[in-house]
DNA sequence: TAATCAAATGAACAAGCGTTCATAAAAAGG
DNA sequence: CCTTTTTATGAACGCTTGTTCATTTGATTA
């Protein structure tokens, strides 16, 4: 038997990536296996590889697409204004993006260790490019007096840190929406940079 | 052949404690195997057994043990001032903490996810008590008028992701002191938090 | 020295792993 | 309707997994 009724490919490769991605954020790349993804999507193991060369491509690809889809959605903001404003737009800018990928930000963030030495550098670099694009905002403010900063590297880091803290407990039917966390979390970074 | 030369069980024990928890820093527990541990200590796969019942036990009881010894820290340390200085005994006492357990860290936010059910309820409320007690901290320090904060729940979570950033990217000959780093967060803290 | 105890070995277990491939069947094209 | 192409199957591959256990060894005690 093969092919049943209706199974068409633009559409089983999307399903893939999508049980993948689902899978990894809930029990974690290594604990997951190739016939439980290939269960979720009502296929056999063997049918997976017509669409990914891999299990590792399956995870680098996740990754490497959120990472840039996460700058390119930035760089397109293009925020202008003084170094306060910019740094507004950027805080509320990386909490909206990661409210709706909230299983790429959590695989983004606890699989690095799973990738092989070479796919590491290479999102590493991805995520540097990110952390940069911070940096500079908070650079900026700091020479032109409008922040407070003992350490500019190590304010990048706290302020991401917080942020991406964001989506290990926002839930959608909670108690607070998505416009008040963002405003109270925006109200936070800008108090801690001295703004 | 069984027992070598010089091992004895009151050394074996703690060695594959402390060789699992390396190795599940590094690569994770699902990606880690008894054998693996094993033979970091230098035994056979079957030796492992006869000082833990399982590999589940293995994790538990090093999240367990990591979180339990946290809180006992805490309680130890009774800050006693008002509001803002019990807030930077806090601070200070985590990054501290912390420093000297980048393993246990690592592990006790990275691994919960493959803890069993009964384990993960266990684990999740230690980690609600940790959380409890900032929060109170957090709470009390509104009530006086000594913070500004928006919703204390929101903000005993965004300080603790934020500290407990640190040991994401601190390393002991890295560019800045342990004191220095210490101050630079608690200060970012205190500034967010409005005091 | 002999008996006892503690702590390890190493083989075995059933199950599951990622991956490959010859084969079959449905869909598309002429 | 027949041929070609696309997309799946399902069996098989060699290997690893967590765990058990009879057995053996070295250390300890009598």
């Amino acid at each position: 038997m093969a092919r049943k009724r209706g199974s068409h490919a633009e559409i089983t490769g999307p399903l893939i990536r999508g049980a993948a991605q689902r899978l990894f954020a809930r029990h974690g790349y290594a604990a997951v296996s190739m016939r439980q993804i290939a269960a979720e999507v009502g296929v056999q193991a063997g049918a997976l590889y017509n669409y990914t060369p891999d299990k590792q491509s399956l995870l680098l690809d996740m990754m490497h697409s959120h990472l840039q889809e996460l700058l390119q959605s930035w760089q397109a903001a293009s925020p202008s204004g003084d170094p306060t404003r910019q740094l507004e737009a950027f805080a509320r800018h990386h909490i909206r993006f990661h409210f709706d990928r909230p299983d790429d930000v959590f695989i983004a963030y606890m699989e690095l260790r799973n990738l092989t030495p070479e796919n590491f550098a290479a999102i590493g670099e991805l995520r540097k490019n990110y952390e940069d694009q911070l940096e500079a905002i908070l650079q900026s403010g700091k020479e032109q007096g409008a922040f407070t900063l003992a350490d500019t590297k190590l304010a990048t880091l706290a302020v991401i840190a917080m942020l991406t803290g964001v989506t290990t407990w926002y839930r959608d039917d909670g108690r607070l929406s998505r416009d008040r966390v963002e405003r109270i979390y925006w109200n936070m970074v800008r108090k801690a940079v001295g703004a």
